[in-house]
RNA sequence: GUGGGCGUAGCUCAGCGGUAGAGCAUGAGGUUGUGAUCCUUAUGUUCGUGGGUUCAAAUCCCACCGUUCACCCCA
Protein backbone atom coordinates (compact mmCIF):
# COMPACT_ATOMS: atom_id res chain seq x y z
CA UNK A 1 0.00 0.00 0.00
CA UNK A 2 1.43 3.33 -0.94
CA UNK A 3 2.00 6.09 1.39
CA UNK A 4 0.78 9.17 0.17
CA UNK A 5 2.80 12.20 1.29
CA UNK A 6 2.74 15.76 0.45
CA UNK A 7 3.86 17.12 -2.95
CA UNK A 8 7.70 18.25 -2.31
CA UNK A 9 7.33 21.96 -1.59
CA UNK A 10 3.55 21.77 -0.32
CA UNK A 11 3.37 22.01 3.48
CA UNK A 12 0.14 21.13 5.56
CA UNK A 13 -0.21 23.87 8.26
CA UNK A 14 -1.00 22.22 11.72
CA UNK A 15 -3.56 23.05 14.36
CA UNK A 16 -1.30 24.74 16.34
CA UNK A 17 -0.44 26.75 13.75
CA UNK A 18 -3.59 27.65 11.77
CA UNK A 19 -4.59 29.39 14.87
CA UNK A 20 -1.14 31.72 14.32
CA UNK A 21 -1.79 32.04 11.15
CA UNK A 22 -5.51 33.23 12.00
CA UNK A 23 -4.32 35.63 14.59
CA UNK A 24 -1.82 37.16 12.11
CA UNK A 25 -4.00 37.03 8.93
CA UNK A 26 -6.72 39.24 11.19
CA UNK A 27 -4.01 41.42 11.88
CA UNK A 28 -2.78 42.29 8.21
CA UNK A 29 -6.46 42.54 6.94
CA UNK A 30 -7.48 44.93 10.21
CA UNK A 31 -4.44 47.10 9.30
CA UNK A 32 -5.18 47.14 5.18
CA UNK A 33 -8.84 47.96 6.23
CA UNK A 34 -8.23 50.80 8.43
CA UNK A 35 -5.98 52.22 5.69
CA UNK A 36 -9.24 51.95 3.13
CA UNK A 37 -8.01 49.35 1.37
CA UNK A 38 -10.57 47.12 -0.32
CA UNK A 39 -10.76 43.13 -0.68
CA UNK A 40 -9.81 41.67 -4.30
CA UNK A 41 -10.01 37.71 -4.88
CA UNK A 42 -8.20 36.45 -7.41
CA UNK A 43 -8.04 33.07 -9.34
CA UNK A 44 -4.75 31.03 -9.07
CA UNK A 45 -4.81 30.65 -12.59
CA UNK A 46 -3.52 32.98 -15.10
CA UNK A 47 -2.70 32.80 -18.68
CA UNK A 48 0.76 32.46 -19.25
CA UNK A 49 1.25 35.54 -21.22
CA UNK A 50 -0.07 37.49 -18.59
CA UNK A 51 2.94 36.76 -16.60
CA UNK A 52 5.82 36.71 -19.11
CA UNK A 53 4.03 40.24 -20.17
CA UNK A 54 3.77 41.48 -17.00
CA UNK A 55 6.35 40.04 -14.48
CA UNK A 56 9.06 40.08 -17.63
CA UNK A 57 9.93 36.62 -19.75
CA UNK A 58 13.49 37.23 -18.91
CA UNK A 59 12.85 36.89 -15.49
CA UNK A 60 14.18 33.65 -13.26
CA UNK A 61 10.42 33.32 -11.77
CA UNK A 62 9.01 33.37 -15.51
CA UNK A 63 11.94 31.54 -17.16
CA UNK A 64 11.90 28.64 -14.91
CA UNK A 65 9.85 28.57 -11.91
CA UNK A 66 6.02 28.87 -13.41
CA UNK A 67 4.07 25.72 -12.81
CA UNK A 68 2.78 25.64 -15.89
CA UNK A 69 -1.12 23.61 -17.49
CA UNK A 70 -2.09 21.98 -19.76
CA UNK A 71 -5.16 23.70 -20.71
CA UNK A 72 -7.11 21.11 -22.94
CA UNK A 73 -7.83 24.21 -25.29
CA UNK A 74 -4.32 25.05 -26.21
CA UNK A 75 -3.53 28.00 -24.52
CA UNK A 76 -0.60 27.92 -22.24
CA UNK A 77 -1.84 28.47 -18.64
CA UNK A 78 -0.08 29.17 -15.42
CA UNK A 79 -0.31 29.23 -11.63
CA UNK A 80 0.15 32.60 -10.37
CA UNK A 81 3.99 33.24 -9.13
CA UNK A 82 3.00 36.28 -7.99
CA UNK A 83 0.08 38.91 -7.28
CA UNK A 84 0.57 42.19 -9.23
CA UNK A 85 -0.18 41.23 -12.71
CA UNK A 86 -3.06 39.23 -11.72
CA UNK A 87 -4.37 42.29 -9.96
CA UNK A 88 -3.76 45.05 -12.71
CA UNK A 89 -5.62 42.70 -14.90
CA UNK A 90 -8.12 42.00 -13.16
CA UNK A 91 -8.74 46.18 -12.32
CA UNK A 92 -8.06 46.23 -15.87
CA UNK A 93 -10.62 44.15 -17.05
CA UNK A 94 -13.25 45.92 -14.56
CA UNK A 95 -12.26 49.20 -15.31
CA UNK A 96 -11.08 49.42 -11.42
CA UNK A 97 -8.63 52.34 -11.99
CA UNK A 98 -10.07 53.97 -14.71
CA UNK A 99 -9.97 57.73 -13.98
CA UNK A 100 -9.93 56.80 -10.49
CA UNK A 101 -7.85 56.07 -7.63
CA UNK A 102 -8.45 52.74 -6.52
CA UNK A 103 -6.32 51.20 -3.56
CA UNK A 104 -6.84 47.32 -3.42
CA UNK A 105 -5.47 44.22 -1.23
CA UNK A 106 -5.62 40.30 -1.64
CA UNK A 107 -4.07 37.57 -0.50
CA UNK A 108 -3.54 34.00 -1.45
CA UNK A 109 -1.45 30.85 -2.43
CA UNK A 110 1.36 31.64 -5.14
CA UNK A 111 3.32 28.94 -6.84
CA UNK A 112 6.91 28.99 -7.56
CA UNK A 113 9.08 25.93 -8.57
CA UNK A 114 12.12 26.40 -6.61
CA UNK A 115 14.35 24.17 -4.16
CA UNK A 116 12.51 24.02 -0.74
CA UNK A 117 14.05 25.48 2.20
CA UNK A 118 13.39 27.16 5.31
CA UNK A 119 10.79 29.93 4.77
CA UNK A 120 10.66 29.29 0.47
CA UNK A 121 8.34 26.97 -0.40
CA UNK A 122 6.78 26.01 -3.61
CA UNK A 123 3.14 27.12 -2.93
CA UNK A 124 3.63 29.94 -0.48
CA UNK A 125 0.74 32.82 1.07
CA UNK A 126 1.00 36.36 -0.09
CA UNK A 127 -0.46 39.30 1.12
CA UNK A 128 -0.62 41.57 -1.39
CA UNK A 129 -1.36 45.26 -1.89
CA UNK A 130 -1.92 47.48 -5.13
CA UNK A 131 -2.54 51.59 -5.70
CA UNK A 132 -3.61 52.88 -8.71
CA UNK A 133 -3.82 56.59 -9.78
CA UNK A 134 -1.62 58.12 -7.28
CA UNK A 135 1.87 59.48 -8.34
CA UNK A 136 3.03 61.20 -5.44
CA UNK A 137 5.67 60.01 -2.85
CA UNK A 138 2.96 60.09 -0.10
CA UNK A 139 1.78 56.70 -1.71
CA UNK A 140 5.12 55.25 -1.81
CA UNK A 141 5.68 56.13 1.56
CA UNK A 142 1.57 55.35 2.67
CA UNK A 143 2.63 51.54 1.33
CA UNK A 144 5.43 51.41 3.71
CA UNK A 145 3.78 53.09 6.44
CA UNK A 146 0.84 50.07 6.20
CA UNK A 147 3.78 47.17 6.79
CA UNK A 148 5.30 49.82 9.82
CA UNK A 149 1.91 49.92 11.53
CA UNK A 150 1.09 45.69 10.86
CA UNK A 151 5.00 45.08 12.48
CA UNK A 152 4.33 47.17 14.92
CA UNK A 153 1.24 45.61 15.98
CA UNK A 154 3.07 41.88 16.10
CA UNK A 155 5.20 43.51 18.30
CA UNK A 156 7.76 42.68 15.05
CA UNK A 157 9.09 46.02 14.53
CA UNK A 158 12.17 45.58 16.29
CA UNK A 159 13.15 42.69 14.20
CA UNK A 160 12.83 44.31 10.93
CA UNK A 161 14.61 46.82 8.93
CA UNK A 162 13.31 48.52 6.18
CA UNK A 163 16.13 48.84 2.93
CA UNK A 164 14.94 51.52 0.49
CA UNK A 165 16.38 52.36 -2.86
CA UNK A 166 15.16 54.69 -6.13
CA UNK A 167 15.60 53.14 -9.20
CA UNK A 168 14.43 55.84 -11.24
CA UNK A 169 11.70 55.90 -14.43
CA UNK A 170 12.03 53.44 -16.93
CA UNK A 171 14.44 55.20 -19.01
CA UNK A 172 16.91 56.27 -16.43
CA UNK A 173 16.57 52.59 -15.41
CA UNK A 174 17.64 51.58 -18.59
CA UNK A 175 20.69 53.98 -19.10
CA UNK A 176 21.67 53.09 -15.88
CA UNK A 177 21.35 48.99 -17.09
CA UNK A 178 23.01 49.83 -20.12
CA UNK A 179 26.78 51.96 -18.24
CA UNK A 180 26.56 49.18 -15.49
CA UNK A 181 26.43 46.29 -17.75
CA UNK A 182 29.63 48.30 -19.74
CA UNK A 183 31.18 48.39 -16.51
CA UNK A 184 30.33 44.68 -15.63
CA UNK A 185 31.50 43.36 -18.86
CA UNK A 186 34.64 45.19 -18.93
CA UNK A 187 35.58 43.16 -15.58
CA UNK A 188 34.68 40.31 -16.50
CA UNK A 189 37.15 38.17 -15.81
CA UNK A 190 36.72 38.75 -12.02
CA UNK A 191 33.27 38.17 -11.87
CA UNK A 192 31.96 34.60 -10.87
CA UNK A 193 29.28 32.44 -12.76
CA UNK A 194 26.18 33.25 -11.63
CA UNK A 195 27.04 37.34 -12.26
CA UNK A 196 28.44 35.97 -15.44
CA UNK A 197 25.52 34.80 -16.60
CA UNK A 198 22.89 37.29 -15.49
CA UNK A 199 25.36 40.48 -17.17
CA UNK A 200 22.87 38.96 -20.04
CA UNK A 201 19.64 38.35 -18.33
CA UNK A 202 19.22 40.25 -15.90
CA UNK A 203 22.58 42.77 -14.66
CA UNK A 204 20.55 44.86 -12.19
CA UNK A 205 20.48 41.99 -10.30
CA UNK A 206 24.54 41.87 -9.84
CA UNK A 207 24.56 44.62 -7.76
CA UNK A 208 23.38 42.70 -4.41
CA UNK A 209 25.63 39.79 -5.13
CA UNK A 210 27.33 38.06 -2.38
CA UNK A 211 30.53 37.01 -4.08
CA UNK A 212 33.24 39.43 -2.31
CA UNK A 213 35.14 39.25 -5.21
CA UNK A 214 32.13 40.77 -7.67
CA UNK A 215 31.50 43.01 -4.81
CA UNK A 216 34.61 45.10 -5.59
CA UNK A 217 33.91 45.31 -9.15
CA UNK A 218 30.41 46.69 -8.33
CA UNK A 219 32.31 49.27 -5.66
CA UNK A 220 33.71 50.67 -9.05
CA UNK A 221 30.70 50.72 -10.49
CA UNK A 222 28.83 53.55 -11.92
CA UNK A 223 25.98 54.49 -9.21
CA UNK A 224 22.47 55.34 -10.09
CA UNK A 225 22.10 58.15 -8.57
CA UNK A 226 24.43 60.13 -11.35
CA UNK A 227 21.66 58.91 -13.55
CA UNK A 228 18.60 60.25 -12.38
CA UNK A 229 16.54 63.33 -13.49
CA UNK A 230 16.23 65.93 -11.28
CA UNK A 231 12.43 64.83 -10.77
CA UNK A 232 13.29 61.35 -9.92
CA UNK A 233 15.49 62.53 -7.31
CA UNK A 234 12.84 65.07 -5.85
CA UNK A 235 9.73 62.34 -6.05
CA UNK A 236 12.41 59.80 -4.17
CA UNK A 237 13.59 62.90 -1.13
CA UNK A 238 9.97 63.31 -0.46
CA UNK A 239 9.40 59.83 0.17
CA UNK A 240 12.03 59.81 2.11
CA UNK A 241 10.18 62.97 4.09
CA UNK A 242 7.57 61.26 4.74
CA UNK A 243 8.73 58.71 6.19
CA UNK A 244 10.74 61.21 8.72
CA UNK A 245 7.52 62.71 9.66
CA UNK A 246 5.90 59.18 10.49
CA UNK A 247 9.04 58.40 12.30
CA UNK A 248 9.67 55.02 10.25
CA UNK A 249 13.34 54.29 10.49
CA UNK A 250 14.97 53.25 6.87
CA UNK A 251 18.53 52.40 5.76
CA UNK A 252 19.34 53.89 2.14
CA UNK A 253 20.89 50.69 -0.07
CA UNK A 254 21.73 52.25 -3.21
CA UNK A 255 22.24 48.47 -4.25
CA UNK A 256 18.62 47.33 -3.57
CA UNK A 257 16.80 46.24 -6.55
CA UNK A 258 14.39 44.05 -7.06
CA UNK A 259 14.22 40.55 -9.37
CA UNK A 260 11.23 41.76 -11.47
CA UNK A 261 10.76 43.70 -14.44
CA UNK A 262 8.12 46.19 -13.79
CA UNK A 263 9.32 48.29 -10.88
CA UNK A 264 10.59 52.02 -11.07
CA UNK A 265 11.42 54.63 -8.72
CA UNK A 266 10.72 53.33 -5.05
CA UNK A 267 11.63 50.09 -4.17
CA UNK A 268 11.78 48.54 -0.43
CA UNK A 269 12.03 45.41 1.33
CA UNK A 270 11.36 44.97 4.62
CA UNK A 271 13.83 42.38 6.50
CA UNK A 272 14.71 40.36 8.96
CA UNK A 273 17.95 38.62 10.90
CA UNK A 274 16.08 36.01 12.39
CA UNK A 275 15.01 33.77 9.30
CA UNK A 276 18.56 32.86 7.92
CA UNK A 277 18.77 33.21 3.85
CA UNK A 278 15.50 33.87 3.24
CA UNK A 279 15.02 37.30 5.64
CA UNK A 280 12.75 38.97 3.51
CA UNK A 281 9.43 39.40 5.01
CA UNK A 282 8.04 42.19 2.71
CA UNK A 283 8.29 43.98 -0.50
CA UNK A 284 7.06 46.65 -3.30
CA UNK A 285 7.81 49.44 -5.02
CA UNK A 286 6.22 51.33 -7.50
CA UNK A 287 5.65 50.25 -10.82
CA UNK A 288 4.47 53.25 -12.92
CA UNK A 289 4.90 51.48 -16.45
CA UNK A 290 2.83 47.95 -16.03
CA UNK A 291 -1.02 49.11 -16.41
CA UNK A 292 0.11 50.04 -20.01
CA UNK A 293 2.65 47.68 -20.54
CA UNK A 294 -1.14 45.05 -19.42
CA UNK A 295 -2.43 46.91 -22.06
CA UNK A 296 -3.86 50.07 -20.27
CA UNK A 297 -3.85 53.66 -20.14
CA UNK A 298 -0.49 55.05 -18.54
CA UNK A 299 -1.91 54.46 -15.00
CA UNK A 300 1.22 55.51 -11.67
CA UNK A 301 0.92 52.57 -9.38
CA UNK A 302 2.59 51.21 -6.59
CA UNK A 303 2.40 48.32 -3.87
CA UNK A 304 4.10 45.65 -2.09
CA UNK A 305 3.55 41.58 -0.96
CA UNK A 306 3.98 40.23 2.36
CA UNK A 307 5.32 36.55 2.44
CA UNK A 308 3.33 35.39 5.32
CA UNK A 309 4.96 32.01 5.83
CA UNK A 310 7.72 34.25 6.34
CA UNK A 311 5.92 36.30 8.94
CA UNK A 312 4.18 33.52 10.63
CA UNK A 313 8.18 32.13 10.82
CA UNK A 314 9.58 35.28 12.46
CA UNK A 315 6.30 35.97 15.02
CA UNK A 316 6.84 32.17 16.05
CA UNK A 317 10.80 33.02 16.03
CA UNK A 318 10.48 36.09 18.59
CA UNK A 319 7.35 35.52 20.45
CA UNK A 320 8.90 31.69 21.76
CA UNK A 321 6.94 29.93 24.39
CA UNK A 322 4.49 32.68 24.66
CA UNK A 323 0.45 33.00 25.27
CA UNK A 324 0.60 28.83 24.82
CA UNK A 325 -2.72 27.53 25.87
CA UNK A 326 -4.38 30.91 26.01
CA UNK A 327 -6.63 29.34 23.20
CA UNK A 328 -8.18 27.46 25.20
CA UNK A 329 -8.89 29.17 28.23
CA UNK A 330 -12.72 29.75 27.44
CA UNK A 331 -12.81 26.10 26.82
CA UNK A 332 -16.38 24.42 28.80
CA UNK A 333 -15.88 20.55 28.57
CA UNK A 334 -19.30 18.63 28.93
CA UNK A 335 -19.67 15.07 30.38
CA UNK A 336 -22.62 12.68 31.00
CA UNK A 337 -22.62 9.30 33.36
CA UNK A 338 -24.44 7.31 30.57
CA UNK A 339 -26.09 7.43 27.57
CA UNK A 340 -29.38 9.02 28.28
CA UNK A 341 -27.66 11.99 30.42
CA UNK A 342 -25.68 12.33 27.11
CA UNK A 343 -28.75 13.34 24.73
CA UNK A 344 -29.90 15.76 27.83
CA UNK A 345 -26.93 17.39 27.59
CA UNK A 346 -26.34 17.81 23.89
CA UNK A 347 -29.28 20.54 23.22
CA UNK A 348 -27.92 22.27 26.25
CA UNK A 349 -24.53 22.33 25.01
CA UNK A 350 -25.96 24.31 22.22
CA UNK A 351 -28.00 26.76 24.20
CA UNK A 352 -24.73 27.51 25.91
CA UNK A 353 -22.83 28.26 22.73
CA UNK A 354 -25.82 30.13 22.00
CA UNK A 355 -25.69 32.26 25.01
CA UNK A 356 -21.77 32.56 25.66
CA UNK A 357 -20.61 34.40 22.71
CA UNK A 358 -16.21 34.05 23.85
CA UNK A 359 -16.86 30.49 25.23
CA UNK A 360 -16.05 27.24 23.38
CA UNK A 361 -18.26 23.86 24.57
CA UNK A 362 -17.38 20.37 23.70
CA UNK A 363 -18.95 17.25 24.46
CA UNK A 364 -17.29 14.17 25.47
CA UNK A 365 -18.70 12.06 22.86
CA UNK A 366 -16.73 9.07 23.68
CA UNK A 367 -18.04 8.07 26.67
CA UNK A 368 -16.64 5.38 29.01
CA UNK A 369 -15.63 6.14 32.77
CA UNK A 370 -16.33 9.77 33.90
CA UNK A 371 -12.87 9.43 35.12
CA UNK A 372 -11.67 8.62 31.63
CA UNK A 373 -13.68 11.68 30.25
CA UNK A 374 -12.57 14.05 33.24
CA UNK A 375 -8.88 13.29 32.23
CA UNK A 376 -9.65 14.23 28.28
CA UNK A 377 -11.43 17.26 29.52
CA UNK A 378 -7.84 18.16 31.79
CA UNK A 379 -6.12 17.56 28.45
CA UNK A 380 -8.45 19.53 26.40
CA UNK A 381 -7.19 22.25 28.54
CA UNK A 382 -11.26 22.88 29.96
CA UNK A 383 -11.40 25.62 32.36
CA UNK A 384 -14.86 24.21 33.40
CA UNK A 385 -16.18 20.71 33.48
CA UNK A 386 -20.12 20.16 33.31
CA UNK A 387 -21.28 17.06 34.46
CA UNK A 388 -24.56 15.48 34.43
CA UNK A 389 -25.73 11.91 35.68
CA UNK A 390 -29.05 10.51 36.43
CA UNK A 391 -29.19 13.03 39.93
CA UNK A 392 -28.63 16.29 38.00
CA UNK A 393 -31.28 15.37 35.77
CA UNK A 394 -34.15 14.41 38.36
CA UNK A 395 -33.10 17.41 39.79
CA UNK A 396 -33.08 19.86 36.77
CA UNK A 397 -29.71 20.89 37.26
CA UNK A 398 -26.15 20.83 36.03
CA UNK A 399 -22.82 19.96 38.22
CA UNK A 400 -19.92 22.69 37.53
CA UNK A 401 -16.70 22.11 38.05
CA UNK A 402 -13.49 24.45 38.29
CA UNK A 403 -10.57 22.75 36.29
CA UNK A 404 -8.36 25.42 36.46
CA UNK A 405 -8.06 27.16 39.78
CA UNK A 406 -9.25 25.65 43.58
CA UNK A 407 -12.90 25.95 44.62
CA UNK A 408 -15.43 23.58 45.09
CA UNK A 409 -18.09 22.01 42.49
CA UNK A 410 -21.50 23.59 42.59
CA UNK A 411 -24.95 22.08 41.48
CA UNK A 412 -26.86 24.93 39.12
CA UNK A 413 -29.97 25.66 37.35
CA UNK A 414 -29.14 26.60 33.90
CA UNK A 415 -29.43 29.68 34.37
CA UNK A 416 -27.71 30.47 37.57
CA UNK A 417 -24.42 28.34 35.49
CA UNK A 418 -24.57 30.97 32.80
CA UNK A 419 -24.37 33.81 34.61
CA UNK A 420 -21.26 32.26 36.80
CA UNK A 421 -19.77 31.98 33.41
CA UNK A 422 -20.57 34.94 31.94
CA UNK A 423 -18.76 36.71 35.11
CA UNK A 424 -15.77 34.83 34.11
CA UNK A 425 -14.96 35.12 31.02
CA UNK A 426 -18.04 36.79 29.08
C1' G B 1 19.61 23.76 -11.26
C1' U B 2 24.43 23.00 -7.62
C1' G B 3 26.56 21.53 -2.89
C1' G B 4 26.59 19.77 2.51
C1' G B 5 23.76 17.37 6.76
C1' C B 6 19.88 13.97 7.99
C1' G B 7 16.04 9.76 7.26
C1' U B 8 14.95 3.82 13.44
C1' A B 9 7.66 3.56 17.13
C1' G B 10 2.58 9.27 16.88
C1' C B 11 6.92 12.71 18.89
C1' U B 12 12.36 13.30 20.58
C1' C B 13 16.20 10.12 19.88
C1' A B 14 19.86 5.77 21.35
C1' G B 15 21.76 1.41 18.78
C1' C B 16 26.33 1.51 13.88
C1' G B 17 27.85 -6.17 11.23
C1' G B 18 24.69 -11.35 14.71
C1' U B 19 17.35 -10.69 12.61
C1' A B 20 15.22 -3.85 17.35
C1' G B 21 15.37 -0.16 22.33
C1' A B 22 14.46 4.30 25.85
C1' G B 23 11.76 8.62 27.26
C1' C B 24 7.34 11.15 26.17
C1' A B 25 2.50 10.24 24.12
C1' U B 26 -1.68 6.65 23.78
C1' G B 27 -5.17 2.44 25.80
C1' A B 28 -6.72 -0.54 30.22
C1' G B 29 -6.57 -1.20 35.54
C1' G B 30 -5.54 0.69 40.91
C1' U B 31 -13.97 -1.41 42.85
C1' U B 32 -19.10 2.05 43.62
C1' G B 33 -20.43 9.19 39.32
C1' U B 34 -14.95 13.31 39.20
C1' G B 35 -8.90 15.18 35.87
C1' A B 36 -3.41 16.64 36.68
C1' U B 37 0.80 13.11 40.67
C1' C B 38 1.97 8.01 41.65
C1' C B 39 1.85 2.50 40.75
C1' U B 40 0.74 -1.85 37.47
C1' U B 41 0.05 -3.25 32.57
C1' A B 42 -0.84 -3.15 27.29
C1' U B 43 -0.55 -1.27 22.21
C1' G B 44 2.94 0.36 18.65
C1' U B 45 8.98 0.01 14.58
C1' U B 46 8.56 -4.22 6.47
C1' C B 47 14.87 0.47 10.97
C1' G B 48 12.71 6.03 3.82
C1' U B 49 12.68 2.73 -1.00
C1' G B 50 15.33 -0.54 -4.25
C1' G B 51 19.72 -2.99 -5.34
C1' G B 52 24.70 -4.90 -3.83
C1' U B 53 28.72 -6.98 -0.34
C1' U B 54 28.41 -10.87 3.64
C1' C B 55 27.08 -17.21 6.53
C1' A B 56 24.63 -12.76 8.71
C1' A B 57 22.95 -5.72 7.50
C1' A B 58 19.03 -0.81 10.95
C1' U B 59 24.44 -1.09 11.02
C1' C B 60 29.13 -1.34 5.08
C1' C B 61 28.61 0.24 -0.50
C1' C B 62 25.54 2.25 -4.67
C1' A B 63 21.19 4.42 -6.65
C1' C B 64 16.66 6.70 -5.98
C1' C B 65 13.08 9.31 -2.96
C1' G B 66 12.10 12.56 0.98
C1' U B 67 13.78 16.28 4.35
C1' U B 68 16.91 20.19 5.96
C1' C B 69 20.56 24.16 5.43
C1' A B 70 23.33 27.01 2.06
C1' C B 71 24.18 28.68 -3.14
C1' C B 72 20.76 30.56 -6.48
C1' C B 73 15.98 32.95 -6.46
C1' C B 74 12.61 36.00 -3.99
C1' A B 75 7.76 37.25 -0.54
Amino acid sequence: MRKFQSVRGMRDILPHEGEMWSRIEDAAKHCLCTFGYHELRLPIIESTALFERGVGDGTDIVEKEMFNIDSRDGEPLSLRPEGTASCVRAALQHGLAFNRVARLWYQGPMFRYERPQKGRYRQFEQIGTEAFGISKPALDAELIDINHQLFTSLALDGHITLRINTIGSLPERRAYTEALQKHLDSNRDTLDADSLRRLQTNPLRILDSKHAETRKVIARAPKMHSFLSDDSKHHFDQVLECLQALSIGFELDPYLVRGLDYYTHTVFEFETEALGAQGTVSAGGRYDGLVETLGGRPTPAAGFAIGLDRLVLLYQAVHTETEEVAACSNLVYCVAADEASLRHLMPIANQLRRDLAHTTVVVDTLGGKLATQMRRADREGARWAIIVGESERAEGVLTLKPMREVGEQARLTYDALVLRLLEDHG
